[in-house]
DNA sequence: TCCTACGATCGACTGAGTCCAAGTCAAGAA
DNA sequence: TTCTTGACTTGGACTCAGTCGATCGTAGGA
């Protein structure tokens, strides 16, 4: 994640200790937090770090596309840190817990061109459900 | 949708005008409206409907299998009365537009077993994304 | 027609996320 | 090293989607 850190400076981000504190957060495999779980591990290391910064902070780290914004369901957005490997998720309707999955085939290819209506399209994402092992 | 009528009455559905609206609200193809665009609609024809009671309505026909819930993004879930025909989405990045789409695959197949990490797997949703001819 | 359990209503509440004005500080300039 | 400045952070108020619960109303069976 280190070289998160450094990829950002390159991009000319100012780098602040909050700022530092949430790239460290979001680091490692499988990691999928909602932001008020980044936030308290984030307030670990740093008691004054407020809502809105890491709010501020995950806004940019997507929007750089250094971080994946998933909404898996109508209950909160989180982050996954692993966005330089394309995969998908497998959500358990028990817990909510995520895992990243990479399917044999790209669904984009699935879509012929008249079920398309016109878009332009980029992008597939595919969401597998079911339950874990210790839900089941 | 009369059917739907139908289907519910013979399930024991207790029929009373609020719920014969916000079914009768969501008929057609390609409808996928938020709670708050039901609860719109259907206070065009009974006025005094509460929001809680869409809510509830919604949650019900939901939970009957006979509208599905879509959350497409961190905004408010939309409900798609096209239950009864397997599909997937296509969403307009840009003003947020879906349409129902049918690949050629299932990439419920497509998972293999050392990528399921124990998990029943029971459902494979796809979103596919990108601009609809009038953003693009 | 009457009765009653199920459904509807209203408003207060929660949780996630956004906004804004004021204060702070990273990093380039001197 | 110190100064300067605009980008960043803060806290709190606010919005929006959705839920809850007490109370009222009514669909539909007797």
């Amino acid at each position: 994640m280190s070289d998160l850190l450094e990829r950002l400076r390159g991009r000319g981000w100012r780098m602040t200790s909050q700022r530092r504190v949430v790239a460290e957060v979001l680091d490692g495999e499988h990691v999928h937090l909602t932001a008020d779980e980044v936030h308290a591990r984030a307030a670990r290391r740093l008691p004054e770090i407020s809502r809105a910064t890491v709010y501020n902070t995950l806004g940019e780290l997507v929007s750089l596309g250094e971080v994946l914004e998933v909404a898996t369901d109508g209950r909160a957005k989180r982050y996954d840190p692993n966005a330089h490997h394309p995969h998908h998720h497998l959500v358990c309707s028990g817990c909510g817990t995520i895992r990243d999955v990479h399917p044999t085939n790209d669904p984009l290819a699935d879509l012929p061109v008249e079920e398309r209506f016109g878009f332009t399209v980029s992008e597939a994402e595919v969401t597998y459900r079911g339950l874990c092992p210790d839900c089941a």
